[in-house]
DNA sequence: GCTGAAAATACTAATAC
DNA sequence: GTATTAGTATTTTCAGC
């Protein structure tokens, strides 16, 4: 699939506010409604939108503590990644699983209320699933934060 | 400021959809539509829904290389955390600044097209701040993906 | 705090150009 | 692609319990 100029500028204004009305979207892209309208539904039936979704603050729910838990496997097969997937999946603390490059094998993103939250949490993973190693870093506070992808770098060698 | 269940039953909703009509979640948490209406509202005032935004497929637009990098500062002065600060939140690839617990500093997630993106981000971010140590960690696929906070084990303890 | 209804806005789809 | 239209759904406000 290829995005002109004017998708990207769609989907950039999406991605930093999903309330934005699409007359106003077709107002800053050159476009009227009827075609802004079209290209925001065939991105969505594509998947180049995935979702729609609201950000909350972490903080004024009590869910201030986020690490990032890299760990290798104790044996590189398809059945322990299968096995770990299952269970990490699973796991309410856990947001986010990478596959990684590298000496480790996975990271998680993990977010809980606190230590004890934390500590809990490590102590189910390692329970039920071996591992190698486990490495964790833990942030103190989240300086920024988007969920949006770089796109002005793409708009800008757009036609 | 504190949430009873239906407060939170209503932006795990949202978390997930923001879709979703006020009439149906107002259904959904046992509300009529306008006290639901309200409560959103006051969230939304509150910042505890911080925005409503669209998630893109990363890689439908080629921007498919994660990379986590953790860096240490080279002295640990306020200055030399503002001017990180400054420099970091200004690159296009950089999109969440973490402060760390720990023996690095910052980790950021870097969101690129390829190696050689991230090898020009790279350049700069070195050549525009001085650290004492970088190591990146490279993600090649993410297998789970969440902006949603873990909120079910509050809504179990919540009235 | 709630209900129910009305008004304003936005979305969706179809039309002709 | 534009412009216009119309019907539907949703949001938002307002009165009253």
């Amino acid at each position: 699939m290829t995005f002109d100029r004017i998708d990207l500028k769609i989907l950039d204004i999406l991605q930093r506010d999903a309330t934005v009305p699409v007359a106003r979207i077709a107002d800053q892209v050159g476009l009227s409604q009827t075609p802004c309208w079209k290209r925001i539904q065939k991105h969505e039936e594509a998947g180049v939108i995935r979702s729609r979704v609201a950000l909350l603050n972490p903080d004024a729910l009590g869910l201030s503590l986020s690490a990032f838990v890299m760990v290798e496997a104790i044996e590189h097969t398809a059945e322990w990644r299968t096995e770990f997937l299952a269970v990490t999946e699973t796991l309410e603390p856990v947001r986010d699983i990478y596959r990684l490059a590298g000496t480790h094998d996975f990271m998680l993103r993990v977010v809980v209320s606190d230590m004890p939250a934390f500590d809990a949490f490590y102590d189910t993973l390692t329970s039920k699933i071996r591992l190698r190693s486990v490495s964790s870093v833990f942030s103190l506070e989240q300086v920024k934060a988007s969920t949006a992808l770089p796109l002005s770098g793409l708009i800008a060698n757009s036609n």
